[in-house]
DNA sequence: CGCGTTCTTGACTGCTTTCAAAGATGGTGG
DNA sequence: CCACCATCTTTGAAAGCAGTCAAGAACGCG
């Protein structure tokens, strides 16, 4: 239950932000000040509460600090379904076009806290980590579809579990395997096209069979390697040499 | 069978990929002219070929001129999924980035005739148009993930093939209702993440509904709002004003 | 006309959903 | 410190949507 991170002790570490986006690329202690600066402007947004409204205006593109959002499409019948997850160094909101609107609403699965974007231009370092970010993210959204069009439950949950440790791990947010899951078992469910009786009925079958253990709110994921080839999860690669 | 269409009866009417891309966004006559310049220099892939491998650099982007390309993710067993589709005047290989990776392959459903694209440099037409383009992409694709998650095999198909609909019809590829479909059932499935044998039945009932002619390669959609309705399908709107 | 691919059909299996209700959990106020 | 409430998790039984396997029909192409 105890997360201890030994290795970063000092009083003030690198914030998540900053962990992954210069681990993104090589960023100048300009480029890493500028970050930090930005985050000293944060804007909160409580659990539930919107960050993008679809159809609607995209004012600036913002770092996610803490908590985790995700995309979102409501259908009328009350079906909704969890396009992506935002999580901690990630950004929200770019574009490259004037007059865009959002594609899509996001909204804040925990209490999540925001600082606008530093500008890119003449900071080279910071531009590479936005693209890189993007890119990113894209492959992400492919995995997504492919998921919930060719995997089974069990797969599903398995994939995804290993793709959020991999994006926290980015962050510095997960170790050892173990990592935080601030999620309902309805919100898995509304993440992964299931029901959330069916989310219930798989995660038994996941701790039954000891290869991961879930309370309250952190998961610990066992035998990584061996899952990672059950569902053929491959880590993310985006840039060359 | 037989479409029809008189009102463009030049010789040599505009291409789809100037008709798609003017109609995103104001284009000059120089940036038009620039369009038709590159589509003199054209690259053709054989269906079933390979446009882009995924984790292989992307060269340069390109413009799809004819023929239905998609993004796909192979799994070890077997099983594919295609991710989304890709079709005339459409960008292919977009990226922000020196040295970046393909996020996915992509390969020629049937043949495809491909050029490269303007540089955007100094045309700010252009410029907005490919950013456009990879707004209403973003868009498809969340499209994709929601059909994949929440919608049943009848409203998936239905829900697809409106949206096929409405982007040949940018490209002015599609007329009343009526578009062609040069896709085997079993590349329906692996699009839309069901069995071939599953959208065969579905299609069987949608034909009996009268919904849908379906034959020669050829669709025809009857009673589309109502269709749109059914499955809460949405017209893309990216920009503002 | 012949062959390979694609489409169609049937019977059966099974994964996932639905509906309903009971149990656990966590936060709040008395 | 405990009772209480809302939310979340767990469980059971039954139904349904979609997958699997296999074989025959239709289609398109050379």
């Amino acid at each position: 239950m105890l997360v201890v991170t030994p290795k970063i002790s000092t009083t003030h570490s690198r914030s998540a932000a900053v962990t992954r986006l210069s681990s993104l690329t090589l960023l100048s202690s300009e480029e890493m000040d500028a970050l930090s600066t930005a985050e000293g402007t944060r804007q909160h947004v409580r659990a539930q509460g919107e960050i993008l409204v679809e159809g609607a205006p995209v004012r600036e593109a913002s770092i996610i600090l803490s908590g985790w959002a995700c995309r979102v499409r409501q259908f009328p019948n009350g079906r909704r379904q969890l396009l992506g997850l935002l999580l901690p160094g990630e950004l929200v909101g770019e574009c490259r076009q004037r007059s865009a609107l959002a594609t899509a609403s996001v909204i804040a699965l925990t209490d999540v806290t925001l600082c606008a974007r530093p500008d890119p231009r003449a900071r080279p370092g910071l531009a590479e980590a936005y693209a890189v970010s993007a890119a990113i993210e894209e492959s992400y959204i492919f995995r997504q579809i492919a998921r919930l069009g060719r995997l089974t439950a069990y797969e599903r949950i398995l994939d995804w579990l290993l793709e959020v440790q991999e994006r926290l791990a980015i962050a510095g947010l997960a170790e050892g395997g173990r990592f935080p899951l601030p999620m309902t078992q309805e919100m898995l469910a509304d993440m992964l096209g299931l029901t959330s009786v069916h989310v219930n009925r798989t995660l038994q079958i996941l701790r039954r069979e000891g290869v991961l253990e879930l309370s309250g709110g952190s998961v610990l994921l066992r035998e990584q390697d061996r899952l990672a080839e059950l569902v053929d999860y491959r880590s993310v690669t985006v840039t060359a040499g």
